[in-house]
DNA sequence: TGCCTGATGTTCT
DNA sequence: GAACATCAGGCAC
């Protein structure tokens, strides 16, 4: 079965698990690509009072309560914006926020993108979007197609996967729907 | 090394 | 008009 078709039909939380491990494939505009691993995720659904799809469907939020495979890319605090993979049936609101990922390739090219080098490159959710240039022209984007392409991997064993409360947010804050592969050096906090 | 704050646009009330 | 799923730089210790 393919990755899209499991994400359909799973739970946000599900979802936000069997992404992790799983690998994006970049490629820039100027020919040169990057691939990376995805190490830590959050889960968010309409039932959540932290997740944007909460307060119903809207202008922004529309593309999470399209199909599952999507790419939603919001903006915030100005000057940064997040990404998220819809999941779930079309028209329930329901996305795995992208927290970190593990660069395997095409490093360098995310670091011309980044100011500084090293961990510090993809280690949270706007500075991997940063270092993947994905804005606000992403939104919608089929993960299924280039320029960016969502990489099915075998699950994580449930030993390798760490939940945890989620960051940054002021609502359902004791919800563990954080999940982070164990050990991994490049998540966003330990 | 670690806390604090400024920057800054979009969305919703 | 306030809140916001943040980051990086500056300053104090």
């Amino acid at each position: 079965m393919k990755l899209i078709d499991e994400l359909e039909e799973m739970s946000a939380v599900d979802a936000a698990r069997r992404l992790l491990g799983c690998e994006l494939i970049r490629e820039f505009e100027d020919g040169t690509a990057a691939r990376v691993r995805i190490v830590e995720t959050e889960a968010y659904d309409q039932t959540d009072a932290a997740s944007h799809s909460y307060n119903g469907r809207t202008q922004r939020t529309d593309v999470m309560f399209g199909p599952a495979g999507r790419l939603y890319v919001y903006f915030t605090y100005g000057m940064h914006y997040c990404m998220n993979v819809v999941v779930g049936p079309e028209g329930y609101g329901a996305a795995a926020l992208i927290r970190a990922v593990e660069p395997i390739n095409g490093e360098d090219f995310l670091a011309r993108r980044r100011p500084k080098p090293g961990i510090e490159l993809t280690n949270g959710p706007a500075k991997l979007c940063q270092a993947l240039e994905v804005d606000k022209s992403m939104n919608g984007h089929d993960l299924t197609d280039r320029p960016l392409v969502l990489e099915p991997k075998p699950p994580l064993d449930d030993a390798a996967i760490v939940a945890t409360p989620r960051v940054g947010i002021s609502k359902a804050i004791d919800m563990p729907w954080r999940f982070c592969e164990a050990g991994n050096s490049y998540l966003s906090r330990p």
